[in-house]
DNA sequence: CATGAATGAGGCTTCATTCAT
DNA sequence: GATGAATGAAGCCTCATTCAT
């Protein structure tokens, strides 16, 4: 009675396509692409993109939590290894966490769009999934920090500011490129920084408070 | 040279119409309305619009320096009358910042277009000056919190970090409208904390770990 | 000769339960349903469909042609039994037959859509064939009417002439349902009428000059 | 203080022209053209139709009203010069009547979307004015029909009667040109008939009822 | 200066139909 | 026969911006 059940894994492939697709554009473009364009990087037609995502901000949600599951992920041992009776805990932190961001590729980029852009057109319960895993994430990152000594709270906390104090940093150092020749000027020093070590700075400072 | 005298004056009239509408526009619908809805909301036909402004995201640039603008007029006089020679002075400090943010209005709201969507359209120049004042804005307010006996910066990237934890809280925290009822669920809950209450920790977390 | 039977059966069921759902479907948007939403209505997949309709539209006109069939049959006995020597024809048969069309269904919602929507994506063959059952059925049940004593073509014509003022007069008084509230307004009086109320007496009209 | 007034007259300038390449297209094609190409075809830009109507469909209830208002206004002087008290009144009227529907254009055809295609995409109060010139329409030539001896009302259900008839008949009597070919058929004999004889006959009919 | 009519690029989404399995 | 993934044509409408008056 018609195809087989290979239909799951297809339909993560294609997916997985798409996403790709669209990841791509996004960087070379910096905004969100028509989808048109999405389609035929991806080798489809237009319509098939609407067999896989409701509405094309709901891809670029996807984009998001991918990178943020995989940001919780590395994450996870990072804490759990973290030795919070040595001092030094918070640069210890800033530094391994710093790389993860490093690697995270856009997730920030993609998380400032979030408020704007995305919460347009987006599926109520898209966005409600996003905000669902996101919480999740903190919270059980959070746990791990609190080791049982803390108060119940304190690690998802502190994971908020932490990620609040970066995708907040990211902004206020995110220069479109057409600006970055204007950088030179001394006026603009406080914001020609490189993002990653003002990051690292930023991060050890909110976290040796945390530890003391 | 009576005229010009007048024709400015003028010019400011219109300018400061055009943005008081667009302003309202933007609090009632959470959205860059059309720029043919600021202009009927201004009294003003739509292509007089752009008589004082390049582009419709200009009008935003320009809210948002007017609302940077003053935010750093407030701080001025309270990082001077700040007493860093006290203990709790990170207390001190983060009540009385985030008492100004919240008299703020949407600079918060308005601050998170920028990267994303406001950069997407605007006269270089007008990106610049942006990015010139907020400089100059944390650069100036950043000397008064050195008093001579910091490394110069020092006061200039806290406000940074101030800054960007502020800004990046508001946006992990606002939620659109649609997805408030759900904000009961307990799964949500590091996400449903109070904006103001949550900023005020967290810089005074910030701001503990510079006073130390 | 013992598949043919079976599958014969087998299509014939098929093609009621798409027709139902469609009839439907139909019913409760008042506009020609996706062909996805039939097949799942049906419980049988899209491209099912195609194996017995043409065209989403030969789906309607096969629908249109059942309520004529029906209309028809029941037409005859009616005319039948007609006594049109007594005086009353008109206003006997104006009753009875404004009872057949309030019991024939949505026969002249879909008839409506004949000549603009179904004429549009129609297989010729299956046009044709509609054309011509209503062709036929007209002729037939006109036949009945003529008894013999009057011209041939004469009961036909009646009959058309029937068919086109309960056509004409449903399109006149229906409104569509966002209407409904404003017909209140005395200036609509004309057209807020019953339609069947409106029938029957214009269809004694009609067949009162033609029993003279 | 900017532009003259002569807007009101060319306002109704450009509407004309893009009704008459509405129009146009309508009668090559058999089917609402696209926007954009109306606009191309009245030598405007697509958005500029825009400007003069909210809905693709809302110019065709233009059309349709248009034709409706030329249709009653011709028929008011014939109305009024109808002697009701000589014979033959019936079959004057119908041969003055279907004259008027001949000069009419595309008057039925246009009327045929009315109740499917025009409402399924018409601003309510483009739909609800329609009605009422319709029905205005109706009422005022309906008084012509009394002459203060009839009922009230009467006159119009009477011209009711006369425009579903009309509409109905014409419906009924219409080919796609496709199946004109198949007209030849004596099946097809009741269906086969000239529209405007047939017309005349029935409405002729209809009449000599209502004047006896 | 002010106007607002005109422009036309831009982009999403729906859906009938096909066809490989 | 049945399926449903894929297709891609089709078409509406919005809106920033320009420019003739």
């Amino acid at each position: 009675m018609g195809r087989p059940v290979l239909t799951e894994q297809h339909r993560e492939q294609r997916r997985r396509v798409l996403l790709d697709a669209a990841h791509q554009l996004y960087r070379e473009r910096n905004a969100l692409p028509p989808v048109a364009d999405i389609a035929s990087a991806a080798g489809l037609a237009k319509g098939t993109v609407y067999l896989y995502f409701r509405t094309k901000e709901e891809i670029f949600v996807a984009l998001l939590e991918d990178s943020f599951a995989q940001l919780f992920a590395a994450l996870a041992p990072l804490l759990t290894a973290l030795d919070m009776d040595q001092p030094g805990t918070a640069a210890r932190f800033a530094r391994a966490y710093t790389q993860l961001v490093r690697d995270s590729g856009d997730l920030l980029q993609l998380a400032a769009l979030g408020n704007t852009v995305l919460e347009k057109n987006l599926p109520l319960e898209a966005m409600q999934r996003f905000k669902l895993n996101l919480a999740q994430g903190m919270t059980q990152a959070g746990a791990l920090l609190e080791r049982g000594t803390r108060a119940p709270g304190w690690g998802a906390t502190l994971l908020l500011q932490t990620y609040a104090l970066t995708l907040g940093l990211w902004q206020a150092l995110d220069f479109p490129d057409a600006l970055r020749p204007l950088l030179q000027q001394p006026a603009l020093q406080v914001l020609q920084r490189d993002f990653h070590t003002e990051l690292e700075a930023a991060i050890e400072r909110l976290w040796s408070a945390a530890f003391n």
